[in-house]
DNA sequence: AGCTGTCATAGGCGTTGACTATGATGGTAG
DNA sequence: CTACCATCATAGTCAACGCCTATGACAGCT
């Protein structure tokens, strides 16, 4: 059986007359005349009662014209549904982004994502590292803002842009008084975020890991750890994006001797069927985003 | 797009796995990656995402799969229709049959057709040749019980059984003195069914037809007819199952000289592709009735 | 490093669905 | 009453399709 057979029953049953039908299914007569008799075997009923005045349908075809058109019907859908999901640009994009990265950058790129993909309905997902590869893995999303490489061989990732570290410091901290602040300098006094923050890591990694630090100073989220830099508790580094989130906590923010910093990436499975969708995602946050390694100094001292 | 192929789609999103899947299929697992792959070209979707681990249906295939399985169930639904309309001996049997003989001939054959066609329901329609021809030739009846022969090649007939005509005398008509009357005798005070009825004709032939009696004498039906004998308006002719129900009314019946009566066949369209149902319900009613005519006369005394 | 499991590709083969041409049959008009 | 017209069925042919086996590519594991 087949959609093809139940559109020439469904023919044959309204034109009440072979020709006709086979006129509308765009086949020849002898085309209706054989694939209708081939049915009605394999069905073991006949279906039509034949005449050379009118072909009328049997009870046991009256009986299956409701199904056969639900069956069309639903075949119908499927080819809709598939119409509608065909553009890869269009449709749910479940993007997963790094804490210490989300707020500042989706600002920014909000706007660019709507008016470039207007059709791409971008879902954030706010969540540390390793949790977003373990629901990248699971396919409960379909890519992820990281600030680290991704390893393994079912997932791939390409660079969007370098995000550089500042010092941040209380205003009256001894260091505050440089132009530049070497990341060696910090480690006295650094503060870090929670377990689990690619930027905890990266910050001792940049200021030497001293270790020093209790677990109680530990902030949950880089917003609470500015708070405690501006407090006075000790100082950090904070990433570009966020410098304006600094100042406006009143830390004094200076550009970095060794110029730290971490590549933003974009990183899905290698085997995802959109990556015509993240490779666009991933252009326009890079074009957003483009020069802002240079210019993030400038526009560190002309925001205030 | 196919039945076979949506099926395909659906094991490999169970099973998350060609191989499995194709095994459940019954198919090799290159047929099933060609067919899947095949589909996804044509509805320009991506409905999995391959990899070497697990086979994960996309967001595509999920919106699909619903409409899928609907189709399915439709086809599922044709088979299952067809299956139990596949004994022609089984379902719907719509007879007419003439007015004439119904109320006679259906107590003596409804058993016998419970019996021997279980599965068949015999639905019985009452009504004169004419409409029932009518209906017939409309695929409102599979089959008509009639006392004439039918014209026309799109209707073909087989006969059941003899039925003889009876004289039908009030008890103190001249006639019933006699052993058996003559056709001709009855022509005098001859009553008639309305126009019609097949009856009428068969009659008003038999004996003559005088046409002396008015319209005001017509009866409507063959109970009425008999009563209106029995009160002594007249004389008429009996079709030999309805005795009991002349007798009954007080009339006296005689065999006639000459025998006449009426052939009762079925009639069905020469295309109706249930014929089996029609020789079988030809069979029992001819094999209940056989002998008929021979013991006509004999009941007929025999029972009162 | 080799083995295993997995999906994709290639080549061959039988079936199927389509076409055109023609036959059979019933209705209709000259 | 015959010839024509309309209709569906049948026959023969051909291209396309689905399926198979064999093999390749690739990742993961021992």
């Amino acid at each position: 059986m087949n959609f093809r057979d139940l559109s020439y029953v469904l023919a044959v049953a309204e034109h009440q007359n072979f020709g006709r039908a086979a006129k509308a299914c765009g086949v020849s007569q002898p085309t209706l005349s054989v694939q209708v008799r081939k049915l009605e075997e394999l069905l073991g009923v006949a279906l039509f009662e034949r005449s050379s005045k009118a072909i009328v349908p049997t009870a046991a075809c009256e009986g299956l014209i409701g199904h056969a058109r639900a069956a069309l019907a639903e075949a119908e859908a499927i080819l809709a549904v598939a119409s509608n999901l065909r553009d890869p640009l269009a449709g749910r994009f479940r993007l997963g982004i790094i804490p210490t990265l989300a707020p500042y950058l989706l600002p920014l790129v909000f706007a660019p994502l709507r008016e470039a993909l207007p059709a791409l309905e971008v879902e954030p997902w706010e969540d540390q590292t390793a949790a977003l590869l373990d629901r990248l893995r699971g396919h409960e999303l379909d890519a992820a803002l990281l600030g680290t490489e991704v390893d393994g061989p079912d997932l791939v990732s390409r660079p969007l842009f370098e995000e550089p570290f500042l010092a941040a410091l209380p205003p009256d901290h001894p260091l505050a008084a440089r132009e530049v602040v070497a990341e060696a300098d910090l480690a006295r006094d650094i503060l870090v975020l929670a377990d689990g923050h690619c930027l905890r890591e990266q910050t001792l990694a940049a200021c030497g890991d001293s270790g020093a630090f209790g677990g109680a100073l530990r902030a949950s989220s880089l917003s609470t750890l500015l708070n405690m830099v501006a407090a006075g508790y000790g100082t950090t580094l904070v990433p570009g994006l966020a410098a304006g989130a600094a100042q406006d906590a009143g830390i004094v923010l200076r550009p970095l001797t060794a110029q730290a910093g971490r590549t933003v990436r974009i990183a899905w499975r290698a085997h995802f069927p959109r990556r015509a969708a993240v490779e666009a995602v991933g252009d326009v946050i890079a074009r957003r985003l483009r020069g802002f390694a240079e210019g993030a100094a400038a526009t560190l001292y002309c925001k205030r």
